[in-house]
DNA sequence: AACAATCATCGATGCGCTTCGATGCAGCGG
DNA sequence: CCGCTGCATCGAAGCGCATCGATGATTGTT
């Protein structure tokens, strides 16, 4: 069973009809009585048929495959980015789709070659900086692309992402509502900033508007992501802006340092200082203090890019952009003043 | 320019000449004149040209794709995990390859059907486990496979990985030239040796083994990926075994907090304790607390899979394994007794 | 100068599938 | 009982490429 590598046309031979009832009974672009549709099913059962891709691409003009580009030298927290990942595959396969993983580092070429050898219907293209020189190529190319985080503004694709200035207001609230007066934000690596990735920026603009609207003090700096990056960090917080005692951290990979570092600096968490973060929930939960945060639903994020891209597969030419509301869980890093 | 799509008959056309003369101009297969060779290249970067992978794929039989199947709900660190990934791609791509993304949880029904369909020329299999049910299949489907990371014995199936075995008994080597004499491994969650995980297996044979060759105590505790599994893991240890003082922690995800769990239990690193570690090199950098490791070569290791799956492609049938030196670095982790 | 041995190129075929137009057949109304 | 409609199925064409055998043009040989 299955030894050689059978065609449409041995199943058609098994099953007594022409190739073509095979593909039709297979699409269901046309009407196939029952019971020439089982005898074709048995066929392909026993004899373990599977349509070639290669063949099918050719003749179909589409290769059920979506391309992911992801950023792999990333400032971006490696976990969070196998998550987004392993969220679009299972949701890819979920609709007979397979995934195409390409890098943030071919670039435009990349999506050029792809989409010109048609290796994939469709783009799901991660961590697009503001005036990324990959969107008017993705708006050129003939070929749905969703990112997963906004641009700087608006560029005619759709999108989706977590609404991080909502996050960070909410977090901000928070703080606030515990009594908090001084805030400080530590944010992604200085290198993210210059790129003018969005995520980052909308944290910021998050922070700052929420803060002003609460009428509290304000600091922000970047983190490098090392042990030794957050403790300049918090220097230079303490140094700047003595009484800070709400702390939002943004910035995946130093988390697990940031109450050594606090407590280096004389502040113990929760009882001197308050910090909250962003954060996928299962990295807030495992460290000695558990962090209170806005959820980073990755996999819902990337669940929502491929449903994106397969209904503009379908034909929708409507662009959505999707910011996910956030959800804040209180956990043991926070105390009120 | 590249507008409507471009087949190898345009370029025929654009260079006067036949469509088998620009496929073999592609493909070097047979001698093409320097002139015509000249003609059709310029025609192919006029038009922008590239070949159709599903055609090519259908009339060539290979895909010039590679299959990587990635643990996706991984007791694996994740981070490890996507360099594995980054560094299949990128070597691929060196080669003309693309990978396609396939899950662990697809399981033995997403290699029969990726090859069945002829998606891809080749696997790359990670975490593949003792008695792996995948094994037998990737020896029988007709595709060349190779896996990151050995299973329990030998399977005819070609391997690479680093040695965990002589990586353990390096650091333990080590721990033992600084004098401790009890030594104790913190090692990967229980589940990872109830599925007889090959690396988990191999570190603590190798840790075995080279402690008993040194004549020294040891002690040996699964640890579950949390703050708090890591403490019960230390408590487990210094209750059993109290006067430890060499520490092999191999569990990426709680390096983070080790010196902060021992430091409750009153052990300051290095001062009390010394930690050795195996993982990447830039995780051991960047904690309060540089830790003294072997090094994970993720990188390396990945682009030799590629490499094997290559050789596999050109018709080597001999079946390799390398296992990879352990090559260690000193740092803050570590300190004589 | 005639012929064999390259060399460069062409045309035709087939890879496995989808899709379109065509065909046969049953059932229907008149 | 004839033509018509609608359903189920078939056959053929074509998707874009690789490859094989064949052909014409050169070169080398004696």
């Amino acid at each position: 069973m299955g030894e050689t590598v059978v065609s449409i046309g041995d199943v058609a031979k098994a099953a007594e009809v022409s190739t073509s009832t095979v593909s039709y009974v297979l699409s269901g672009k046309r009407p196939i009585s029952k019971e020439t549709a089982d005898r074709v099913h048995r066929a392909i059962r026993e004899l373990g048929y599977r349509p070639n891709a290669g063949a099918r691409a050719l003749a179909g003009g589409r290769t059920n495959v979506i391309g992911l580009v992801v950023p792999l030298r990333a400032d971006l927290s490696l976990p969070v980015l196998m998550e987004f990942a392993a969220a679009v595959v299972t949701r890819g396969r979920q609709s007979e789709y397979d995934v195409l993983l390409l890098t943030h580092e071919e670039g435009v070429a990349g999506l050029r070659r792809v989409a010109a050898s048609s290796l994939a219907d469709a783009f799901i293209v991660m961590d697009v900086q503001a005036d990324d020189p990959r969107v008017p190529i993705l708006r050129a190319l003939h070929v749905p692309a969703v990112l997963i985080g906004l641009p700087g503004r608006p560029v005619g694709l759709s999108c989706v992402d977590l609404d991080f200035a909502a996050s960070a207001a909410l977090l901000v609230d928070h703080l606030v509502d515990l009594g908090h007066r001084s805030l400080a934000l530590i944010g992604s690596p200085a290198a993210v900033y210059d790129r003018h990735t969005g995520y980052a920026q909308r944290v910021l603009s998050g922070f700052g508007s929420a803060a002003q609207r609460a009428k509290v003090t304000t600091i922000w700096t970047p983190c490098e992501p090392s042990f030794d990056g957050l403790r300049r960090a918090v220097a230079d917080v303490l140094s700047r802006q003595p009484d800070t005692t709400g702390w939002l951290l943004h910035n995946e990979s130093v988390l697990p340092s940031m109450v050594a570092v606090l407590q280096e600096f004389g502040r113990s968490v929760p009882g001197d200082a308050s910090v909250v973060t962003i954060c996928p929930d299962d990295m807030a939960d495992t460290h000695a203090v558990a962090f209170t945060n806005v959820g980073l639903p990755a996999n819902d994020v990337g669940e929502i890019a491929v449903e994106m891209a397969l209904r503009h597969l379908e034909g929708a030419s409507a662009v959505e952009t999707r910011l996910l509301a956030p959800v804040m869980t209180e956990r043991d890093s926070t105390r009120r003043l």
